[in-house]
DNA sequence: GGCATGACATTGC
DNA sequence: AGCAATGCCATGC
């Protein structure tokens, strides 16, 4: 039961995200982080897709290095709850403590949380396909 | 440079 | 649905 009216609307700011593409001038935290800074509240993306905007399409498991390099200061300011597998579930189960807080702060922004996983149908970010 | 380490993804059982 | 084997690739030692 997740009504329509309880997501939040979905804005795909295309242009926005365009310029953070991974090339000669822009660094691996600096894509990603750009990327994650911009994912609405209430909505998610799963590792590959971050991955992909930022043009590495198969380098998912950097985009959680570049998420875990955060510094604590820096992970109060970015939304990096709202980066999860690409099936749904949270990939922080190894760490009770911060798996608990990213489950915790997707329920406060209305996202359903059950055994550690959201359902990606609803609540993943439509990101332009022109990007992926 | 070589080798190990992951907040991953996909495929095949 | 779950699990193991593979492929991936930036970093760090």
């Amino acid at each position: 039961m997740a009504p329509a009216d309880q997501v939040s609307p979905r804005w795909p700011p295309v242009h926005a995200i365009a310029a953070l593409r991974l090339d000669g001038t822009i660094g691996w935290r600096q894509a990603v982080w750009g990327v994650t800074a911009q994912i609405p509240r209430g909505s998610v993306l799963s590792y590959g897709d971050v991955a992909a905007i930022i043009g590495a399409a198969r380098a998912a498991r950097q985009v959680g290095w570049a998420l875990a390099a955060l510094s604590p200061a820096d992970a109060d300011d970015l939304p990096w709850w709202r980066v999860l597998r690409t099936d749904g579930s949270i990939a922080l189960q190894g760490d009770p403590v911060r798996g608990a807080r990213q489950a915790a702060a997707l329920r406060a922004e209305g996202v359903a949380v059950i055994d550690m996983r959201v359902d990606m149908p609803t609540v993943r970010w439509r990101v332009g396909a022109s990007l992926l």
